[in-house]
DNA sequence: CATTATTATGCGTGTAGACGCATAAACATA
DNA sequence: TATGTTTATGCGTCTACACGCATAATAATG
């Protein structure tokens, strides 16, 4: 199979362009990813070997934890992909909610998951201005 | 399911990647493609209804034939996804030597298929040198 | 070693889609 | 009406994959 044809598997399916729009942010340990999804950890988990087998994105551990990244963004055909990918998230939901989402969580200092859910439980009640994005 | 992913999963399939890299040379009737292609009528015919679907690829129809085209390329989210397509087909196999083919049968004056087939055989034999793209 | 945090995998299920083959439908023309 | 050309569709089969649930595996730490 092409590459052209790996990628665009890579990206036919929602949850996965989440994650991608999320990495374009920067590196992330796939509990955030879990968090601003809101779905199952083998859900992300799986959606991600599959993004790292369709060659868009890379790994590292740190710990016991696995950061994941955008592979090589300007490299080859990925750059324009990524150019085109960064326009279409833009303002588009849930991109946009995603984004957001995962600043409030950054704003915390993330790698929370159930501890986030704790405080923002907390939090809502005295904050409720993290809105702007 | 957004316009985003809608498009992403029209493009996860190298026929259909083949289907609209030829579109990118202009209209195009189905038994063109299917010529091209070197596919069955009733598997071009559904790529295309999935292209369609996938609000990439617009059609008219002339006569009993039906001419397919991309859709709208200057508007929205296309342009610079069509932009990036045109980009990754350059001289990526086989997209490359479908416009090869494509321009060989268009020299005969294409819509050809059966015809073209038998036709090839008889020119196949003194002429050879079309090959430059 | 036991425990906790994070990530991966096995397994079952349901659905989408890719293909082939046969057949129908749309349109033109003799 | 009969015939030919092009396109669409019905049907069966096979594979990919998205999801949930349970469980393992990896790494750190007490």
């Amino acid at each position: 199979m092409s590459n052209l044809e790996r990628y665009f598997k890579g990206l036919a399916d929602v949850n996965r362009l989440r994650i991608l729009n999320l990495l374009m942010r920067g590196e992330l340990c796939g509990c955030d990813i879990q968090y601003v999804l809101d779905a199952s950890q083998p859900n992300v988990s799986r959606h991600l070997q599959y993004l790292k087998n369709s060659g868009l994105v890379l790994d590292r551990r740190d710990g016991y934890r696995i950061f994941y990244r955008l592979a090589d963004p300007h490299l080859g055909q990925r750059r324009p992909l990524f150019e085109f990918l960064q326009l279409a998230f833009k303002g588009e939901e849930p991109f946009r909610g995603d984004i957001k989402k995962l600043k409030e969580a950054a704003s915390h200092g993330a790698c929370t998951l159930s501890e986030l859910s704790d405080l923002n439980t907390l939090l809502s009640e005295r904050s409720g201005n993290f809105a702007r994005t």
